[in-house]
Order: structure tokens, then C-alpha cells, then sequence
DNA sequence: ACTATACGGACTAGGCAGATTCTGTAAAGT
DNA sequence: ACTTTACAGAATCTGCCTAGTCCGTATAGT
């Protein structure tokens, strides 16, 4: 069998480091829970991460990139309907994060804005421009500024005002509809 | 000169006594603060309001209430235009919250639920219902209902990204111009 | 219709040992 | 390319104590 590329089980690391840290915040959380959630050794850990502040920057900036190029991959798909587009890309990039679990996926994020640096604020950027881009196809650049930035603020609002991803993605639809032209 | 009615230093004492709620936060706000930015003694305020806790529901439900108020008149004005109306009723509910002294605010409604009872939601409610109403002027009641969710989604969300309260009031107006129908 | 003063009891904060936990590294093994 | 074991030093938690603060009430006064 092919051996998997040396980055595999780092991501692996990442993914379930993410997940762990989630779960009681960057501060009450030891590299030894991480490593046994991760299934490796504490020293093992280290030998892939130099440092705990280290780990969780890679860990957030992974899941941050992942989510972006997966919107920008779901919003290129020529073949599905604009609406439709958007309601996947908004999906992955924040409606996967509603639910009292997931909340804390974001929190822990958005709690700790020192040790991760400037992705906190260029990822989100990045998307904006990505859904900008989307709506620009069916309106004019001026018009899909404020389309998208009109989403953004519902979609927002909504993680703060329900409890369930199936409830995200039925009130942002009726946005997208409400706001998004379709194609004629 | 007319004598006040007996409400109206209680009035006085419930407004100043939000705003130092709001700074530092329920638990951490003394009754003599209370009373001292109302220019009243202490054991004055306990004739007045029974307890701490009966003080805090007094002065968070009066601004609720005063705001849900103000918001209804403003939509009722029918001199003006509907999206005008949005705008101001969206405005008082929520846009004079947002700079970061006034976050306070409602950042000690928000996190003082257990103290206010069934007013925190039941206040939000009602200001849907009266959204609603009003953008039902012009549009069927289905449609309004929807256009009122996301207004207020967006809203929701732009007390989170805005920083002033100018900032929030540009960005929710391009709102309402994209999801509320001019009348024709 | 309040103010000034005062007081009991509950709660909170601050200080400070001592024990525990945690980070990061090292060494030796497989 | 890891694992186990071990360790120093720092940080964090624990329990306890004391001092202070605060709530709510009372009383006397105006």
C-alpha cells in the first residue's frame, strides 16, 4: 500500500487537535489531552509541533484554508444554480459551526485572536470576496458588494440566533432568495 | 410649576441606573453606585425598589419597553416612507447599542437572563411582529414574515461586525434596500 | 417622601503556603 | 519516525484565613 504522505498524519493531529482544544478552550486545555485524543505520545507531539501556541495556530489556520478553498471549490461548480452555491459555501463555512457543539469550534477560535494573528481577520476577507465574486455573475460588481455583505450579516446573526444547523440553512435559503437574483 | 408625577423621579432613578448596571456588569455594580449616579441615598433606593434584583428587572424592562414603544410609533408614522421607517424603528432597537460604550447595555441584558425572565424574549418578539406588520403594508403576510426574519438576521449580525453606530446604520440601510420593495 | 447613620450577616477579595499540573526537553529504545 | 520514561522549572490550583465590601433592614430625623 502506498506509505501516506509524511503531512497525513500531521493533519490528522490537526484536525483532532482542533476538536480538543474546542471542547474546554485554548487555556484549560494540556498537550496531553491533545496527544491522547490525537491517539500519540506527548513527546510525539512535540516532535511535530514545537510549541502548544504552535499547534493551535495550525490547527485554526488549517480548518480556516479547508473551509475557504471548499467554499471556493462549491462556489466554482458551474453546474448548480447560484442560490444553491451559496447555500453550500455559507453552509461549510459557517453553518456547520451552529450546533452547542460546533459553537465551540468557533469560539475557540474568536476567544483567542492574539495567538493566531492575522487570519482572524484576512479569512473572513477572503470569503466575502470569494461570495462576492459568485454574485457578480448575475448582477454588477456594486450591487454584489452589497449582496454579499448583506448575507454575511444574516448568516452572523443567524449563528447567534438558532440552535441547529438545519435551522441555519432553512433561514439563510430564505435569504439567499430574497437577495439573490436568479439566473434568468 | 407643576409637580411631577410621583413616577417621574423613579423614572429618572430606573434610566441612570441601566447605565450603571451596564458598566460594570450586574454582580459587580453596588447599590451605592446605583444611588450615588441617581443623586440619591442608598436606603432611598430601597424605598423606592425592594431589591437589587427587583431594581435591575425595573430598569432593563422600562428600556425594553421604551424602545419597543418608540419603535412602534416610528413605524406608525405614515407621513414617511416604509424604508425610512425601517430604518429609524431598527435604529432605536438596536443601532443606538452598537458603539463600544453602549455595547454595555445590552451586554448586561444579554447576560443577565435568568434575573429578567420571560421579558428577553418575549420583547424581541414582539418587535418581529411589529417589523413584520409594517413591511406587510406592502407585500403579502408570507413574504413579510420572511423579509422581517432576515432584517433582523442582518441586524443581529451587524451589532457584531460594526464598530459605530453610523456604520451600522449605512450598512442595515442597504439592507432594507435590498429586501424591502419600494411602494409603487 | 425622603436623608443620615448604623448594623448584622452573607458574600467576595486578597494573600499565601503547599500540592498538583503542565510545558518543553532530553535520553534511550525500537 | 516515532515510543516510553524521566525531569526541571513555570504556571496553576487548593485550602485557608483575614479583611473588606455589600445587601437589606432599622431607627431617628426633617
Amino acid at each position: 500500500m502506498a506509505s501516506e504522505p509524511a503531512a497525513g498524519r500531521r493533519d490528522a493531529v490537526l484536525e483532532s487537535a482542533l476538536l480538543t482544544f474546542a471542547r474546554h478552550g485554548y487555556r484549560k486545555t494540556s498537550m496531553d489531552e491533545v496527544a491522547r485524543a490525537a491517539r500519540i505520545s506527548r513527546p510525539g507531539l512535540y516532535f511535530l509541533f514545537e510549541s502548544k501556541e504552535t499547534l493551535f495556530r495550525a490547527a485554526a489556520t488549517r480548518a480556516l484554508e479547508q473551509d475557504l478553498a471548499a467554499a471556493e471549490q462549491i462556489l466554482g461548480d458551474a453546474g448548480k444554480p447560484l442560490r444553491e452555491r451559496l447555500a453550500g459555501a455559507f453552509d461549510r463555512w459557517a453553518g456547520r459551526y451552529v450546533g452547542p457543539l460546533s459553537r465551540d469550534v468557533t469560539g475557540v477560535i474568536e476567544q483567542n485572536p492574539e495567538l493566531l494573528g492575522a487570519i482572524v481577520e484576512t479569512a473572513p476577507a477572503r470569503f466575502e470576496a470569494l461570495v462576492t465574486d459568485a454574485i457578480a455573475e448575475v448582477t454588477g460588481r456594486a450591487m454584489a458588494t452589497r449582496v454579499a455583505q448583506t448575507l454575511i450579516s444574516a448568516s452572523v446573526g443567524l449563528k447567534h440566533q438558532v440552535e441547529t444547523r438545519d435551522a441555519y440553512l432553512g433561514r439563510f435559503t430564505t435569504a439567499v432568495e430574497l437577495l439573490v437574483p436568479q439566473k434568468a
